[in-house]
DNA sequence: TTGAAAGCGCTAACAC
DNA sequence: GTGTTAGCGCTTTCAA
């Protein structure tokens, strides 16, 4: 890795000045052609690959964008040199590879390249802090963060600097950008298919509470208003904690008290509402139904196949590209908020037949 | 975007030297604790984010690793301003979501993370050309490459300026390092169990002509070779086109000729060869077997779930990573080459069970 | 059309 | 322990 050749060394090979070098590279058609080709063709003999660090500096602009992940599984502290294990396969299952957040990764991903821009991609945890996200945002013309990984107080300083697009979370006072779902009337189209069709009257609502959670928790409440419903006060599990969802459901095995129909605030606690149904010899759907929020991969392959709320990941995730690349036009620009509608996939766990995948 | 604070803002409000500012950012021990302390304190008053550019410049180095992925789909082009429509449920199934590439990714991400890298994405398509592998180079300071997705000549010239390692292909002389899978034991386990175990006698090779899927040709040879058996030559379809495949497939059913089992180079041809025979009313594994190489999500899915050679494509990404990692501690160091074991999935289009899987 | 020169924001010697 | 002072490699007026 010795060190490369820069302007300067293009620019005496092609006996030219280093304004000529850099303009023959950003601005090909303001300099004559002879002299084009000459620093073209010495920048390859030398083998120059501009300083993207020099060229940031100079421009104000890394024309690079930013999406921060959280470390949501803990990964981070783990394997130290175990050459010899795949660590995939390890926590195989419990990884449900591909999450939700891959998805929104990879509509980031596509939209960035489509436009041009490198995608630089942050991680953080407990121990990095906000050191994590800093670094990052450092280091990018405009960034991504999912709701709730960053304190609000962070992304608010980081906004100053560059354009923010926070994803997936109802709307805050936040100054941010934001692209949102429509958790609302996805929640609607669900109710109304479990009371109007399957002709449920008995819910019970599984959660991990947060903003998200709460306005899907809100449009239940009033899908079971409308009807004239009871409205049972949610089961609350905690993130990453499936053992505590698992036991509420059993709790409420022991008590005798099924409902007709679990409706849960996303597939991963769904798939932990039917494993503990399941692991009690509770038949899904023919006993209880149950439903989720999100299509993860894991979903389809369940058996049953789980009803659920699609969001649109990918799109999620190119919209953020857009905003961002929007506000880098026109700087000027107030915080634009873009709600996506989801759609209802119907499947096996509510106690329709295996159609629509 | 106001252009944000700077080390002078900093230095000057908590009345210290940029200096001083920079040491109490990198080297915190080094500067008394009340100094220390009004700097970061300024720091937070005022918001600032320091410049990974300037940074970079600074240090020569960037503190990012780079991995460059060919847009080996064709998305890029499509997609303009049709905020409606979810993309990618459009192209759904051929994407194959997540495929061989992305759990890559995954590794190499995670590894970047917990070393505390950021992670550079690039991205290149048949238009961006060279520029986009160049652009990236430029701005990390080691590059990680999938094999066969850029000229020999431009890795040769980027690696004179940073450490790339090329993931996946049969080593070649290109002094870049290189991660690489032991195919031919892989296809010699596989062989072992379609020989010994099914006593399968007839088979036939399907492909796509590269130098990977040639190692893994070569080592189908040598098995068939060492039980005395015939060796017909591949069928070989070509990159992106299934039709091409499909149509082989067909050619061969219609002369009647079918062999106990097809062994193809890649999950995906394995996939398109089931997908055919089934059209054509052509039951697997009974009246044939068809095996993979990847073990790809798709394949777990597949009817007959696809027996297959399992990349440990985790490790993959976070030995590439890991590469990088000590050739940038010692950068005077030899380009090294790690081969990784690969693991014999059994499943049913083989005519097994579903066990494992 | 090309060159000279002034930074961009930060780090790293080296003084103090 | 802290300040001074050079750059790092590139872009960008502004002259020539």
């Amino acid at each position: 890795m010795v060190k490369g050749p820069t302007v300067y060394d293009v620019a005496k090979r092609a006996g030219v000045s280093i304004a000529t070098v850099s303009t023959a590279f950003t601005q090909p058609h303001r300099v004559r052609d002879s002299t084009r080709d000459s620093v073209l063709e010495a920048a390859r003999a030398l083998g120059y690959v501009p300083s993207a660090s020099a060229r940031g500096l100079a421009k104000g602009r890394t024309g690079a964008l930013g999406l921060f992940s959280f470390d949501y599984l803990n990964l981070l502290p783990e394997a130290e040199e175990n050459d010899d294990e795949d660590v995939s396969e390890a926590n195989g299952d419990c990884r449900m590879f591909p999450i939700w957040v891959d998805e929104v990764q990879r509509g980031v991903e596509l939209e960035c390249f489509r436009r041009g821009y490198a995608l630089m991609l942050g991680g953080g945890n407990k121990a990095s802090g906000e050191r994590a996200v800093t670094d990052i945002a450092g280091r990018v013309d405009g960034l991504i963060v999912f709701a709730r990984t960053i304190p609000a107080e962070v992304s608010r300083r980081i906004s100053a600097r560059i354009p923010v697009v926070e994803l997936s979370d109802p709307s805050g006072d936040s100054g941010l950008h934001r692209v949102t779902i429509d958790n609302a009337s996805g929640i609607g189209h669900l109710m109304e298919h479990l009371i109007g069709f399957h002709k449920f009257r008995k819910f019970m609502f599984v959660t991990i509470p947060n903003a998200e959670t709460q306005a899907r928790y809100n449009a239940f409440r009033t899908a079971l208003h409308a009807h004239g419903l009871d409205v049972p006060p949610p089961l609350e599990g905690h993130p990453g904690a499936n053992a505590v969802t698992s036991g509420l459901i059993a709790d409420l095995l022991a008590s005798g008290s099924l409902p007709d129909c679990f409706v849960c605030a996303n597939d991963q606690e769904a798939l932990v509402v039917m494993d503990t149904l399941k692991a009690a010899g509770i038949r899904v759907p023919h006993q209880v139904a149950v439903t989720g929020f999100d299509d993860i991969a894991a979903g389809r392959l369940a058996r049953p196949s789980l009803t659920t709320i699609r969001q649109p990941m990918e799109m999620i995730g190119r919209t953020a590209v857009r905003i961002l690349a929007d506000a880098l036009t026109d700087p000027r620009s107030a915080p634009v908020e873009r709600q996506l509608p989801v759609r209802l996939i119907v499947r096996e766990s509510c106690g329709c037949g295996a159609e629509g995948n």
